[in-house]
DNA sequence: CCCCCGTTTTTTATACATAAGAAACATATG
DNA sequence: CATATGTTTCTTATGTATAAAAAACGGGGG
């Protein structure tokens, strides 16, 4: 009943690890390889497997060499290698952004299995979990209420966003100047001029490097609070843009822009010129978001 | 397979209807009934049908009488009336705060379920959703891990809380002279004053107030992720203080003093003087729950 | 037409089952 | 004896089943 997508995303990396071995070199041990593919010794064992039924590798006693490399073989399609919670996630968002779901829409467990094609249980679970976003709401023996991707979603959610990214900035500034942070900050720096140098093919990259960049901000003094509430905007902007296209480069531009004078900023150490820069960057970002829900 | 808790529940909840009503009277109509008990009028149907049995109603066509005032019978003990997923509730919450755990602990669905004598299904959907207070982590394909209720635990707590309440407090203070909140909050005062008098007999009501107090100033300006948060702090401080009894007359006392000087600064207005009552009272609740912890 | 009640259909809460994966144990080999 | 592999056991992820509860449907009576 469970997805074999353990091994399969397991497999697919081992393809790349043993590209980067030469024909007839002896395979790391098994032990090894659970570490270098973060799966468990079985799931190992059932890759190799897989690879020695397939002439990739040729098993000797005790011993394991690349029997020829994996060229030809297909790897696993992108959709197999994703567990059913995850494939869940998708097809919800989907769901939610495809505009199917206005505020006030209820959800339904069941409804929501027959559509994705799953079982109830894994609905119920992400909906649990999902809860967290502050999108939907649960009532009593009774299913979920959607409240909506809307604007005062969004602005409860910078509101916040203000409080925890300022409090980390002030921080920031007030680290002493040993701190490996700041060393942190200039290759933060650097990643955002190699982007931008290169924005015309990159500009989707933005979204991780900016999520990236805001946990550093917040990784001053950690706080599980703020680190789960990073999690909240990472989600907004994941999936929300990915489904308003619209000015994606010059939208990133901009940010990357305001990143940077963040940046300097941050390094100044003037926490007049960080609050501004801070409300500045999110400002704007917030009247985008705005924008693309209006 | 599941369970008629909700049926008990109600059924417990029409008994105390049936007490205001006369032998003899007619009884509302179901739909009153649901509306009253909060159920679906199926459940109002079913414990109709259970007084009836018991003689306590007598169905006639088309009505109901009060046929005997339901004096023995007994009501359906509050076990009874908590849904699983309550109870496990409860039961994890004192595993955890009865020491049986200790950081990095490995929880284990599996273990818990057989622990608590229910099914896995539930141990898992309430560890989903109990992973929000941010005391349990889950680990890719294998268990959870408790991460303790810590120092730590309770610092980044009430770091969070002072911003968000400070906030609160801050805008309370902004608020035109009409709004109902003002009466609200002179309320407010009175239930304080009403619980001082009589701290001695009813100093355990204090926790539900104290709740009440925080969602009020909460209220000037609704939030979901800061009424989300405050779920976060009722649960520490109804489990945490239900295993922690030391001094809780005092501490309860104490604290609705700090609550009366505070909304005697809300309601001068000055903005200073809040700051210091809030900064005060949080200070002496971090403190209370941190001496309570090590 | 609106509310009330009887009936039927749908959904949720909970239990249980099982393949995939993780972990523990055992044995072998250098 | 330490590390690697073979084997066994336990746990998690996911599907299915079903009683309880909710919701929808339908016919009367005021």
């Amino acid at each position: 009943m469970r997805t074999d997508t353990t091994f399969k995303r397991a497999f697919n990396d081992m393809i790349d690890i043993i590209r980067t071995l030469d024909l007839g070199e002896e395979l790391p041990s098994e032990n090894a390889l659970r570490a270098q593919l973060g799966v468990s010794r079985t799931t190992v064992r059932k890759v190799l497997a897989g690879m020695s039924a397939r002439g990739i590798i040729i098993s000797e006693a005790h011993r394991r060499i690349i029997g020829e490399q994996p060229q030809q073989i297909e790897r696993y399609p992108k959709e197999e290698t994703l567990a059913i919670s995850e494939q869940v996630e998708t097809s919800f968002m989907e769901w939610m952004l495809r505009g199917d779901a206005c505020p006030g829409t209820e959800i339904n467990e069941t409804e929501l299995a027959r559509k994705f094609g799953v079982a109830t249980t894994i609905v119920r679970e992400f909906l649990n979990r999902f809860q967290k976003y502050g999108l939907i709401e649960k009532r009593q023996n009774a299913g979920w209420v959607f409240k909506g991707f809307t604007a005062s979603f969004a602005l409860e959610l910078f509101e916040i966003r203000e409080m925890f990214e300022m409090r980390s900035a002030r921080l920031f500034a007030a680290l002493p100047d040993g701190s490996p942070l700041w060393k942190q900050i200039q290759s933060m720096r650097a990643a955002h001029l190699e982007l931008l140098a290169d924005i015309d093919a990159r500009f989707q990259d933005f979204s991780e490097l900016d999520s990236r960049f805001h946990r550093l901000i917040t990784a001053v003094a950690p706080n599980r609070f703020i680190e789960s509430f990073q999690d909240v905007i990472a989600m907004v902007f994941h999936y929300h843009y990915q489904w308003n296209k619209r000015d994606e480069r010059a939208r990133n531009e901009v940010a990357i822009g305001e990143h940077l004078a963040l940046i300097e900023a941050i390094e100044s150490r003037n926490i007049a010129l960080i609050d501004r820069a801070y409300r500045l960057h999110l400002t704007s970002a917030r009247e985008t978001l705005l924008h693309s829900i209006a």
